[in-house]
RNA sequence: GGUUCCGUAGCUCAGCUGGAUAGAGCAACGCCCUUCUAAGGCGUGGGUCAAGCGUUCGAAUCGCUUCGGAAUCACCA
């Protein structure tokens, strides 16, 4: 029991011998207290005036009185207005210092035998071109809320959907047969997802090119369309591919191959990983069984053209289709297959789709359409929904070429961060410092990512990430980096952190303020898990060292004369390392030991 | 047009289960290097929380309306 809880359930029990109030947890807010104002927490009396049938102020007098008398951890209490200002008693400071000292998981929930199953879905990769600056936000938020939710005591499975069949890839396909002399990434030396993304785009160049032709035979815009040439050999394509054409397959199995290879080198860069995944060339033909079935069962209907329909108009929304006159599937078919086959693979109770929020009326549909076809967790699923990431520049376009590429991406914050800890990294060896450098490079980019509030728009400004003020990835690392070099030095000096402090130290207000915000990382993480936000703890993690880092301006630990005193702080300087290393591993970001 | 999301300082963002005088960083200006890593710290200026109405002892926070911005409403995925 921490010390908000302790004084929560002395304000009920204060209430009840007082005005004889029953009150209970949700109408006793415990807050803490404006730093304007002397004292630690607050509770708010305009409530219970009701119940004492008092002004606020002897409302508040008369609860501070019990309080103090009553529960040890108050040792002051001050009124003003209907705020009850308590001060806790320095003991209590050190017992909670101790408390998080002893526990070495500080935060984290273990999950149990019977901890509920949740699959987290993110990334889903079209075959056709690398990842970009979307999929990155995409990435980091999923990675991150798989360890959040972890850490709220789920078992967690990861998973990742490939789009790897349409018409998209034959387009590749096809060029690369067309124009690419045998290219290979060996060959080339380029990456394979970089390759095939590179033959997309000489589809689209040669595509238009025909277009344009077409038209200045005289042709309409959607006739040349209809009619290029290019198109329809992908077309074709795609016919054969369905067919299952071995020649066909066997180049589509070649490149696609080429792409994967690719995609992981750039997950293993950015940090993140699957349990499991999934291809959309084998979930599309369960989807398409699944909602026959749903036909039969008369779920769905048909229309004259032969084509599936669901009747959504009773939820009000739409007819859904779902299959089309010629029997091919939809995006949304897939996703119903998909569905089943992890559901089949796995026993799952929650399942969270990390995608982005042009996506939100599909999931809308999907989370209907699954309670309709059976699955438990159907109405409930969770699209965690987050909104476009734009650049100082302006927006990403495709067609304007201003995509930014994921890969890149992280390779420049890696050269800018190594070019700005040139000077400091002189020391250390060519291997060091280039692992440092990758570690801030990609910690600025995935705080600077992770700290915004998913559901929103939002700019990344590469610059400004990198910095080493202000609320940064870079910041948080290097503190946790100089309390790193605190400890050591004090081990060099043969002092060693205490496991346990004796109580009855003079602390300042700041120390008790810091323990105060370390005795809140539990709940910070829960609140992260139910509200599937990690930018909770990315902005909780940068109050904390913000705070250490005021606190620590004031004085010298290694130089404090009074022995007891140097502990206590060394030991609250390593907790508060702990609590960073902890809150920035959740986010998926690394802490260097030095930097 | 229907639906959903967003609108807080010049800029980027916190705060939103209703609580005190709305916060941080950047940028601007002024101080502090015999420094446990100055990649830091302290301070100053900067606000109609888009607007209005309502609920309430109390609203940036909840509800309604309006105005801006984004997304979506496909036999694309």
């Amino acid at each position: 029991m921490n010390i908000e809880q302790k004084i929560q359930s002395a304000v009920i029990a204060g209430l009840k011998a007082l005005y004889q109030f029953e009150a209970d947890e949700k109408n006793v807010q415990v807050l803490k207290t404006k730093k304007e104002f002397e004292g630690h927490y607050t509770i708010v009396v305009f409530p219970f005036l009701r119940a004492s049938k008092k002004s606020p102020e002897t409302t508040a007098q008369e609860l501070g009185e019990y309080l103090k008398n009553n529960e040890k951890a108050v040792a002051e209490f001050n009124v003003i207005k209907g705020f009850l200002n308590l001060t806790i008693a320095s003991d209590c400071w050190t017992e909670m210092l101790n408390d998080i000292n002893a526990d070495k998981d500080f935060g984290i929930k273990h999950a149990s035998e019977d901890a509920p199953t949740v699959m987290i879905e993110y990334s889903s990769p079209n075959t056709n071109k690398p990842l970009h600056l979307g999929h990155v936000r995409n990435n980091l938020l999923g990675n991150a809320l798989a360890n959040v939710m972890a850490a709220n005591g789920n078992k967690v499975i990861k998973t990742n959907i490939v789009n790897d069949r349409g018409i998209h890839i034959c387009k590749s396909m096809l060029a690369w047969q067309k124009y690419g002399n045998g290219e290979t990434p060996a060959s080339s030396g380029k990456k394979g997802d970089h390759l095939i993304g590179d033959y997309y785009v000489a589809f689209d160049k040669h595509y238009k090119a025909e277009v344009a032709e077409l038209m200045e035979k005289g042709m309409s815009k959607e006739e040349a369309e209809a009619a290029s040439p290019l198109m329809k050999e992908a077309r074709e394509m795609l016919v054969k591919w369905e067919a299952g054409d071995p020649e066909v397959r066997s180049l589509w199995k070649m490149m696609n191959e080429w792409v994967y290879e690719g995609f992981d080198e750039t997950y293993k860069m950015m940090g993140v990983s699957f349990d499991k995944i999934y291809y959309e060339s084998d979930t599309y033909l369960v989807g398409k069984e699944k909602v026959l079935e749903g036909l039969e069962k008369g779920l769905f209907f048909k229309k004259e053209d032969g084509s599936v329909w669901a009747d959504l108009t009773n939820e009000g929304l739409d007819q859904k289709l779902l299959l089309r006159a010629d029997g091919t599937s939809v995006y949304m078919t897939q996703d119903i297959g998909t569905a089943k086959l992890r559901f089949d693979d796995y026993p799952i109770n929650k399942m969270i789709y990390v995608v982005g929020n042009e996506q939100n009326y599909h999931f809308q549909v999907l989370a209907i359409l699954l309670d309709r076809l059976g699955f438990e967790w159907g109405k409930d699923l969770v699209h965690f929904s987050y909104g476009m990431v734009e650049l100082p520049e302006g927006k990403m376009k495709s067609r304007e070429g201003t995509v930014v590429d994921a890969d890149d991406l992280m390779e420049k914050m890696i050269a800018t961060a190594k070019e700005a800890s040139s000077d400091r990294l002189a020391e250390c060896t060519e291997e060091e410092a280039t692992d440092i450098a990758r570690i801030v490079g990609l910690g600025a980019l995935k705080y600077f990512i992770l700290k915004v509030d998913a559901t929103k728009n939002m700019t990344f400004n590469p610059k400004e990430s990198i910095d080493f003020n202000g609320n940064t990835g870079p910041f948080i690392q290097y503190t946790y980096a100089r309390i790193r070099s605190i400890l050591r030095k004090a081990a060099e000096a043969g002092i060693t952190v205490p496991e346990k402090l004796d109580t009855g130290l003079e602390l300042s207000l700041k120390e008790e303020g810091l323990i105060q915000m370390l005795s809140e990382f539990p709940s910070v993480i829960a609140q992260a898990g139910s509200d599937y936000n990690p930018s909770v703890i990315a902005n909780y993690v940068y109050e904390l060292v913000k705070e250490y880092n005021q606190f620590y301006h004031d004085f010298s630990i290694l130089r404090e004369e009074n022995e007891e005193l140097k502990k206590f702080r060394l030991m609250l300087s390593q907790n508060v390392g702990k609590v960073i290393s902890t809150g920035m591993g959740l986010l998926g970001i690394e802490v260097p030991e030095r930097m």
